[in-house]
DNA sequence: CAGGTTAGGTGACAATATCACTGAAGGTCA
DNA sequence: TGACCTTCAGTGATATTGTCACCTAACCTG
């Protein structure tokens, strides 16, 4: 049944015409994939574009020393656009994307990708479209990394990570992936917030205690 | 003449069927930007797809404290495929783009290029692969800035400066740009390239002295 | 050549990263 | 239960990079 009500899902699909929709139906499978698997990445080439129904991928760097930054989130109802476009092109690529909760896609083949692409302006404007959030996300990480301030960057961190709840479950090394800093960094700037009395911690848990104060700080770019 | 002859220098498009090609050169135009032009930027918003005849682009992000770091470079050959795809969304852009040497440009408006992309698999190649090289190059800023030294950056900056040549012509602070950082940062790093025999320098100008030495640092990432 | 403008140098200090540890919290299993 | 192990977090010392303030030198213009 959600092979028949997916397209809704995406913004400009539902748009399609009719025969384009139940032929794109017909190539697609709907896959599900378990919270903490890593879906592509260097050595795991996917050769289907994947649409986000359900849950969230979290799409990071590894660096030649080791060390991770988080480039972006793909959630429900958006789609893995760059690293497809890497592969198709077959450009190295040294991301990988980590599922971070239990995750519902559909997997659109090569050849059902290219045909609609051909066949329609709206899947067109859908697909360009999420380009173009993503290489703004990019642009963005970009800006932070050069020119932000790391007690700054991890503020609005905390708050956009603690959507649910003002309780966190996380490690320092974690959130040190996040901004693509070291575990070290992150245990003195939450020793600050702590003292401020920002947040709360205890061994991989950290309560946001004052989000407004919080706030006011990751606005302070 | 540029009209009848352009589309060989893009790969993949010299095998658009006939008819296409016929159409595409009709309804696009050469156009001619000169040294040192923002051709597209906050502000002036282009509605067409651009590819570099000649010339070269740098695209670059200025942060709100005012800080700039250069993003990419469009080359001959290469289209500007990221702004565009940002353009189309309606995404707001920080980015923009100057010409740093004279360029011609083929401008493809916003219908045709919706029609090649619907009649062409060789098209929707051809831009596909660029979006990856251009996100590939996101990527490497991204990592570079965040895990990389300053001092190899610059090293391998100075290298990819210095095509035609040993002697560069830029400033302490257009290098900052380059890499994201402050003049100060590098006006101290040239001074220990200079101390170590890599370059010398005069007002203005910087002269690659020992091309391996420097080749060497630029390595040790 | 006087005066203005831009490029570059430098000391003091702040912020962040790295290294080398330490101890503390929680799990496992005899 | 307690011994052991693994992971998480805290911290001092030091290195690197960024910021601020101010200075001097080079070039330009009239």
């Amino acid at each position: 049944m959600a092979d028949a009500v997916w397209i809704e899902r995406f913004h400009g699909l539902s748009s399609l015409p009719a025969p384009v929709k139940a032929q794109l139906v017909a190539e697609s499978a709907v896959i599900k994939v378990p919270a903490g698997k890593t879906v592509f990445g260097p050595g795991a080439v996917p050769d289907n574009l994947l649409f986000l129904l359900d849950g969230r991928v979290r799409v990071q760097q590894t660096s030649e020393s080791g060390r991770d930054i988080v480039l972006y989130r793909v959630e429900a109802g958006e789609s893995c656009v760059l690293t497809t476009a890497c592969l198709l092109a077959h450009e190295p690529y040294s991301a990988e994307g980590v599922t971070e909760t239990d995750v519902t896609a559909v997997a659109i083949p090569r050849g059902a990708f290219d045909r609609l692409m051909a066949s329609s302006q709206e899947f067109r404007d859908f697909v360009l479209t999420a380009y173009a959030r993503r290489i703004t996300d990019l642009f963005r990480v970009i800006d932070d990394v050069a020119f932000g301030r790391i007690d700054v960057r991890l503020a609005g961190r905390l708050l956009s990570l603690a959507t649910d709840g003002d309780d966190l479950a996380t490690t320092h090394q974690q959130l040190a992936t996040e901004l693509g800093t070291a575990r070290e960094v992150i245990s003195r700037v939450l020793h600050d917030f702590q003292k401020r009395g920002f947040v709360a911690q205890s061994r991989g848990k950290i309560t946001l205690l004052d989000r407004d104060q919080i706030a006011k700080l990751a606005e302070s770019a």
